[in-house]
DNA sequence: ATCTAGTTTATAATAATTCTAAACTAGAAA
DNA sequence: TTTCTAGTTTAGAATTATTATAAACTAGAT
């Protein structure tokens, strides 16, 4: 799987998804999926991170809700690990995470690397959503 | 244990953290360990039931000094689920908890609810701070 | 009773996010 | 092609949770 010029492959990919395949979504498309790597970020730093080369600019609004879209569309997954920023990541298997409370980022944990050998069933009428565990980790 | 006229207790307890019994701590404290179950709050939350009575109010910014007070003497934990709201738990133990989308209440899970059979390592010079699970139920 | 550090409070400030509404554009249709 | 329109982008305002500020108040030591 090649990773320059994919370009195509997002405006399918936008387009199967009722998105329209604009210059701002197709940019940001290839700076978060262009990679080899799992990418965890926030707004602020995806807004920084695009705006960064003196191209044209893409505004925090546009970041903002490409960001909501492409989480919508299953692009993206939200983690929640914060109480005050949003955490998203371009790894949307279903995965574990380490949080470092000092330099406030995450890293990946195989699903299969944790194993939960005893599991509480949820009260009656619920189900369960999502069991991703994060580890906070500090120095 | 009585629950009622702890107050002796409570002017012990925050005098032992360095904190002076003021009317408004004891108040809190009242409303918060009178209980026999583990109470899950909001800022929000508390501040509407603490001012709920047509009694002398407390104002908003108490309640934050107040929860970020007893939360650092360790009468409180906070529990990190949401990402746009803090959350504060009197059950101070190490323990789990089930978080229900629908109505963005915690409840309790008990520490040997769940088995953690294996865990990763964490990445060198840094170590574990916190291994509690939140577990995201919905209808 | 006096004094002072700690506390409370109203209010302002901040930070992340969402909303609004006007300008712009992708792409379907004429 | 040009026209048309729904979808999109954008700057800026609004909102929400939280923290900071600074003046008034009070616990409790002296
Ligand atoms: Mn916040
Ligand atoms: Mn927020
Ligand atoms: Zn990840
Ligand atoms: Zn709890």
């Amino acid at each position: 799987m090649i990773i320059s010029d994919n370009l195509k492959m997002y405006v399918q990919k936008l387009r199967s998804s009722n998105l329209r395949p604009t210059k701002q979504r197709l940019k940001i498309c290839q700076f978060l999926f262009d990679r080899k790597k799992t990418f965890h970020f926030t707004v602020e730093t995806l807004n920084k991170k695009i705006n960064k080369n003196g191209t044209t600019k893409v505004s925090l609004a546009t970041i903002y809700n490409t960001v909501e879209a492409f989480t919508s569309a299953g692009y993206l997954k939200e983690i929640l690990t914060s109480k005050n920023k949003s955490y998203y990541d371009t790894n949307i298997k279903s995965h574990h995470h380490f949080y470092d409370e000092g330099s406030k980022e995450l890293t990946d944990i195989h699903y299969s690397q944790i194993k939960l050998s005893k599991v509480p069933v949820p009260p009656k009428g619920k189900k369960i959503k999502n069991l991703e565990v994060v580890i906070r980790i500090q120095k």
